[in-house]
DNA sequence: ATTATCTATAGATCTATAGATAATGC
DNA sequence: ATTATCTATAGATCTATAGATAATGC
């Protein structure tokens, strides 16, 4: 049986991942996974999200983009640069959707509702596994930059939005990086408070974890 | 040079783990480490929960232990058989300790705080980290048996102390689950928000948190 | 006899390299 | 000539099994 090349391959169906499934769109614009390279990192980008740097083997991104493994070196000179390049660009990413869900907002509860809906509308980061499981498994060199990377990408401006509406007088004074961190691992908590349910179902777990942050449990 | 025995090795040294530093006390009693099944569990337990289940080779908990790989064997049928027993155990050991730190306490406000001083005295669980990345690496049976084992232990024990609070009119009306999840998934966050930081920073984030959660951050 | 270890190794991956080859663009 | 792929494979793991062996307990 002739394998096909890529470029002879126009119509081309996504394999399934065995109890990995990955249903969400692609990060990336549609339009722009027209080429070998653009593949390779759509690919990537889904599996190491879905199930980590270790459990993601080149083998599986290569299938998955309807290429040899082998292949995958012309693009990426290794499996750690590959998974670099991916998560910098996952993290770009996520800045650019952040920025645009707060600035177009001048009141807390609408810039954190808007935040909150960027992260449901994309596939979810697992920001907390990556930097526990996945960073380790990297160069020092390469840890350092996607730490960096993560904390100017989505930690930082989650901060800001805190820290304005602090000096806007709209929330009382408390350290904007706890603030940060919790409305973050919030959203990454998500999947564990009600696994598997849909959209609808999070806005409103979302809804209501901005109505405690804001007004609090303590009845009044 | 001839392989000492474990039988006449009493005096022994954990050894270091590359960039994976485990500083922290076993979970598990001292005392009962002494014979080999007890610290093949310790050593698995610091390595999977240091790194995940897939970065970790039998040969690192065997090391670890000071033992032969092919030993680990003799006292588990496989490296998955190994991963659910030690993190059953570990489960179960957060559930009495959560449990005790809860139903010693009948106000809510001291209640989170017992709860996260029990978290924050041991080792980080990775919850999240666990059930996103290490747990679709084990059989269907298995990952069943695990994210059951996770909620009963851990999630529940949470959600019910929520639950008592609501009924004794303590907080306003809020879904229990959503509220446990926010706690657990702030307490995981804390590594991530103070990177390196001392329990008495940590203890700071935990008390900012708590007044967070039933105070709100609108002032008054 | 049983318990707890060891050595040696089979068999299955996985990453990465070497060198060939087809398509594309000048 | 350059780009993007392929086949084949080296070399390094990693899990798990087989069979030997020393210490312990009856």
């Amino acid at each position: 049986m002739p394998v096909l090349r890529y470029n002879q391959l126009r119509i081309f169906n996504y394999q399934t991942l065995g109890k990995f499934t990955l249903t969400e769109a692609p990060l990336s614009k549609q339009s722009t996974i027209c080429n070998g390279r653009s593949r390779v990192i759509d690919a990537a980008e889904r599996l190491f999200r879905a199930r980590g740097y270790s459990n993601v083997t080149m083998r599986d991104i290569a299938s998955y983009a309807g290429i040899r493994q082998a292949s995958l070196y012309y693009h990426f000179e290794s499996k750690e640069h590959l998974y670099v390049a991916v998560t910098e660009l996952e993290f770009e990413h996520h800045h650019k959707g952040l920025q645009n869900a707060i600035e177009q907002q001048d009141n807390l509860r609408v810039q954190l509702n808007c935040a909150a809906n960027w992260f449901l509308s994309q596939p979810p980061v697992h920001l907390l596994s990556m930097l526990h499981t996945d960073m380790p498994c990297l160069s020092e060199e390469n840890l350092k930059k996607l730490s960096a990377s993560s904390r100017r990408c989505i930690f930082i401006p989650v901060q800001q939005m805190f820290e304005v509406a602090q000096q806007k007088g709209e929330i009382r004074c408390c350290r904007a990086n706890v603030l940060a961190g919790f409305f973050l691992s919030v959203m990454e908590s998500i999947p564990m408070v009600i696994p598997g349910s849909g959209v609808e179902a999070k806005q409103v777990i979302v809804n209501e974890m901005i109505d405690v942050l804001l007004d609090g449990l303590t009845p009044k």
